[in-house]
DNA sequence: TCACTATATTCATAACTCTGAATATAATGT
DNA sequence: ACATTATATTCAGAGTTATGAATATAGTGA
């Protein structure tokens, strides 16, 4: 496993962690604010190992911020100029954020 | 192969197509203006049988247009917002445009 | 310390994608 | 019709990625 320096492998790895639905779909769930595991598991309805290797797909990638509360992590954008990608790759169509159901973490709690 | 309706499936192809290097190489070419398959032959050095391969999965995701002159097929973006997510998607690395040299279509031999 | 909960990692296999070789098509001129 | 040139397609094997099951870690409270 090298290091890679040409910028046009750099850039296509970038966009080989946004080639998937699944990814897209948190990044979608993330835009409107951080999230926690728990959060994803409930609206993606994925089981939590699922989740958790997608994240790692997208933290390597370097798309995702972390923050620890407690026993939850809380997962955001690193960056909001991946908002414009994901607006421009997909002109006409909207992207719905799924209906939760069911999540027991604290914000989830709080807000019924 | 089932017709895909899921938005972030539609969303995660589209990314697909960007990410390879080779394709993303090709794509820096076209922002700066139409090209023919032996012009993207001569600047990637690669054989004429790959350079078609990956302008085929560019075309199929809807990233570029075509204009036929003869023996030539012109190749350029379909949409100049692709240059957004281009830029974008890389801030800090520049994407150097890699030198010609020996391509036959007429507008390098009119050009000299 | 122990039990519990939220999240992370590992691993094996299934599924998919890339690549190169060979070949096909299509436009042009003779 | 034939030859030539530019581009497109097909196919099989190599290589990569996705997936689910099992398991590990880490933080919390008793």
């Amino acid at each position: 496993m090298n290091i890679v320096t040409d910028p046009f492998t750099i850039q296509a790895n970038y966009f080989k962690a946004l080639a998937h639905p699944a990814r897209l779909q948190i990044l979608a769930i993330l835009r409107q604010g951080e999230a926690c595991v728990c959060h994803l598991e409930a609206i993606l309805q994925r089981r939590q190992a699922y989740i958790s290797q997608q994240l790692m797909v997208l933290k390597e990638a370097g798309l995702l911020a972390e923050r620890k509360e407690g026993l939850f992590v809380f997962y955001s954008l690193a960056d909001p100029r991946l908002g414009i990608i994901l607006d421009s790759s997909l002109p006409d169509v909207p992207l719905p954020a799924a209906p939760m159901n069911g999540c027991a973490c604290p914000t989830c709690v709080r807000d019924g």
